[in-house]
DNA sequence: ACATAAGTCAAACGTTCGTTTCAATCGATC
DNA sequence: GATCGATTGAAACGAACGTTTGACTTATGT
């Protein structure tokens, strides 16, 4: 195996202590110090802190989006309608996938993301490109049409839904991992409670409006 | 209207503040200056950053975890074996109530809530009191009576759901907070909608095991 | 071999951080 | 009105922050 340059090195370094510690909570000298990197190596490479979020984060989802949009094409080659629960398999399914094989980077992973999306610095806030924007409407309309009647102000509390149940939930595991107890199962027997838990929301009728 | 003194406006300003820059993102210095007081006044009367977390966190979770378990009372008053949907409403309604009249401070405090919950630094992880885990076990085995069958570890996987879907979305609802539309009609829409949504999902079959 | 660019390094920049210090002020009690 | 504990004030503490600098080392192309 090739070893790392210091601008991946850097990278995995800042994805492991924002995780863990958030964007404020992370300083820069931390980070070169677990990447073993010199401190204006940041700077050299990324600019700026707010930049190496970013990057970061770009990392992280990239493959997440592209899951998502993948499973998407798989449903609709197979159907015009898919199911509701087939559509929450393909739009959840990826947020509980182990990124490499074994270890805990899965719950890592997710761990930084909601960090990041719920990280209230500014600087955190404006990175995502327009792939999540277009994953997010093209499921959107997918579960429009799966779930007729619903208005769309509903339909998008539910779609919130979904990605707050997987996030919550492997930040829970993240932070309280099972004593004795494999994350690999863990994370597949997580994943399936989440498909049970979110297909019964999805497909719950529409709330009647205020009598 | 008495004027409040400088403890409560420092817990004021702090509330305000660390809900929306997080606890490292939140300098002790913002907080007195939104106050009015002096720099000093965070040690005299807190001690440190860490417990003026501490007091912000407990004073805005106590009404809520009171109202949660007073909810409980009244069912369990009425029946030993409240239904699903009774019971999501009590545990989760609480998480939706504007806490004084009027303005936003209801989705402020769920901001802060998550913000606090969610937050990577250690002083705010260690913080709660006995009384939010005594309600979440009698929740608990409420849901176990109304649920049988279901596997103590799903049913737990679902509680944290339902924590989830409430917490995130008024995250969301706080940081793009909807045009021309009243806090107060868009909350309780919101309100009916996480019921709806979460008690289809809490009275979901349990999961089959693994074939 | 040498010139040029890319990358790394130790050191320092000015700023902001949480906390402490100690004198000044207030309010009640004797 | 003097006394004493409680509170507030301005100033300073050392430490850590993000970023920049300029010299040094490594790699690349000719």
């Amino acid at each position: 195996m090739a070893l790392p340059d210091t601008r991946t090195k850097i990278l995995d370094a800042a994805e492991h202590l924002f995780a863990e510690h958030g964007y404020s909570g992370t300083s820069v000298r931390a980070v070169t110090d677990l990447a073993g990197a010199n401190l204006a190596a940041v700077s050299y490479h990324f600019g700026s802190k707010a930049e190496l979020l970013a990057a970061v984060a770009r990392r992280v989802t990239e493959p997440i989006t592209a899951a998502q949009s993948a499973g998407l094409d798989e449903l609709l080659a197979r159907t015009p309608d898919p199911p509701v629960a087939e559509l929450v398999e393909a739009f959840a399914g990826p947020l509980f996938d182990e990124m490499p094989a074994g270890s805990d980077s899965g719950a890592r992973t997710s761990r930084l993301i909601v960090t990041i999306l719920s990280d209230p610095a500014e600087e955190a806030r404006s990175w995502t490109g327009p792939d999540e924007d277009t994953v997010r409407e093209r499921y959107l309309a997918a579960f429009a049409r799966a779930l007729p009647g619903l208005a769309p102000q509903e339909l998008l509390f539910r779609m919130r839904g979904i990605f707050a149940v997987t996030a919550v939930d492997r930040v829970e595991v993240y932070h309280r991992p099972s004593p004795a107890c494999p994350t690999v199962t863990a994370g597949e027997e997580a994943r399936r409670w989440a498909i049970t838990f979110l297909t019964a929301a999805m497909s719950a009728p529409p709330t009647r409006a205020r009598r």
